[in-house]
DNA sequence: TTATTTGGTAAGTATTGACTTACCAAAAGA
DNA sequence: TCTTTTGGTAAGTCAATACTTACCAAATAA
């Protein structure tokens, strides 16, 4: 333990990780195609006519979610199978969860200011 | 209990408050800004004297976190005073943990695939 | 072999939105 | 009172990027 006393990585690695995640799932038509993906595996044409959007697009953005590692690849023929992959959204939770340590002298004054 | 089998709200307003926040910590800029807040209390020109933007950038960016909730605002004379506000983040956890059950099938496959 | 399904990639467009400067208002200090 | 500090808002600019269509390649089916 060289650290003197914050054991959070803040402005480290996993804030860069978390924003990542973060910055990947912000665009609404990705947020969906993320969340059809997480009910189960599907492919691209698949989630393309589930949608508003073209096939290109699609496959542009599960592109750009794999390459984050929010959503993993299986080739099976033509067809390419994707599925959500939740290791990532782990490194959102610990982002989250080393916040509200940080968080806390902000919450106790909100809490005395107002409640709820 | 009128729900057939998801007890989890999908595709509801959790998943839409969810993607709220993250739509508004998505752009750099304000993902850096909600950090500070997070440390401690500071009016906007500090913020602003802190990064490489200027003040009024400052001000929109701390508008739309404060319409999601992310942040609160308290006036002190001519000195607005911002903080974090944990409680929205406290959605996002909840959104991830739902999404946990939802995929643990995907999560299951996946070890099974390739062990990481 | 030829046709069909599937999907990645290129290139171009158009819209979103993050930033700037300029301006104004309100509070505090001289 | 006049000046200074503080910050919200308006308007305009510019860059990022989410889309489209067109094209090509590979695998399956006929």
């Amino acid at each position: 333990m060289t650290y003197q006393k914050s054991h959070i990585d803040t402005s480290g690695v996993l804030s860069r990780d978390a924003h990542k995640v973060i910055e990947a799932l912000a665009p609404r038509t990705r947020w969906e195609i993320f969340e059809h993906v997480t009910r189960r595996a599907y492919s691209v044409g698949e989630i393309a006519r589930l949608m508003p959007v073209s096939r290109p697009a699609v496959s542009q953005h599960l592109k750009i979610l794999k390459d984050v590692g929010l959503v993993q690849e299986e080739v099976d023929g033509v067809r390419h199978i994707f599925r959500a992959d939740p290791r990532q959204l782990a490194v959102l939770r610990r982002w989250l969860d080393g916040f509200w340590d940080q968080a806390l002298d902000n919450m106790k004054h909100l809490m005395e200011t107002q409640d709820d």
